[in-house]
DNA sequence: CTAATGTGTTAGTCATGACTTACTGTAAGT
DNA sequence: ACTTACAGTAAGTCATGACTAACACATTAG
């Protein structure tokens, strides 16, 4: 499953931080890097794990390297959890009903 | 962040498979264990994740433990997804259009 | 062509996590 | 009270992941 990658791309911290930035707008891995706690080989290796999780999508820009936000990607995991918010709430009200009449 | 328990619970392939089937209803520890490819312990220790992530919640009864999913633990992750979702869609519109005049 | 800038990669370390087996604790049945 | 069923805990193993420092590669500037 896909969504393995995406969500544990998402489950670190620095990553999460990568990823808001590019929630701004594109960023080259040193404009993202600076600021940053993590050395800059660090957020190059996340921003690799980024892109395999297919959170992210880069291009070439002169000699610098430009990432930026994949919203299909995020739009896969977004859909996988609206289908499950559905089908669990829907249990947790027939649970509920079903505590009433006890 | 509570987020990142939230992400890094939902990152594993055993725990949503868990997770999943507590979307159909509530089960007890041994009930969600049959059928899975690992332990009943393992299954005990992955319960106890999604419970510290605010995903489950658990209640006696009787000898055994009856566990059910926590809306709102998977509604927090859902609302960070929409606002996130929200502001990376539009600046995904802004780079395009920004693209087409150049 | 050479130097400088920007980035990916490799090797190695340290911490964390998923799993099993064995054990402990608790509630219900006889 | 003793036994049985159910579940959490502890200890130990093995794999994975986040990080840094050092290196290799490509692009632009002089």
């Amino acid at each position: 499953m896909t969504n393995t990658l995406a969500f544990a791309a998402l489950a670190d911290p620095t990553r999460r931080a990568i990823f808001e930035r590019l929630a701004v707008g594109p960023r080259a891995v040193g404009e993202l890097a600076d600021g940053m706690p993590v050395s800059r080989p660090a957020v190059s290796q996340h921003l690799k794990v980024l892109k395999e999780a297919g959170l992210v999508t880069d291009r070439p820009e002169g000699a610098r390297r430009v990432y930026q936000i994949d919203p299909a990607g995020l739009g896969q995991i977004r859909a996988w959890l609206d289908r499950f918010w559905n089908t669990a709430l829907e249990s947790f009200k027939a649970e509920v009903e079903r505590e009433e009449n006890a």
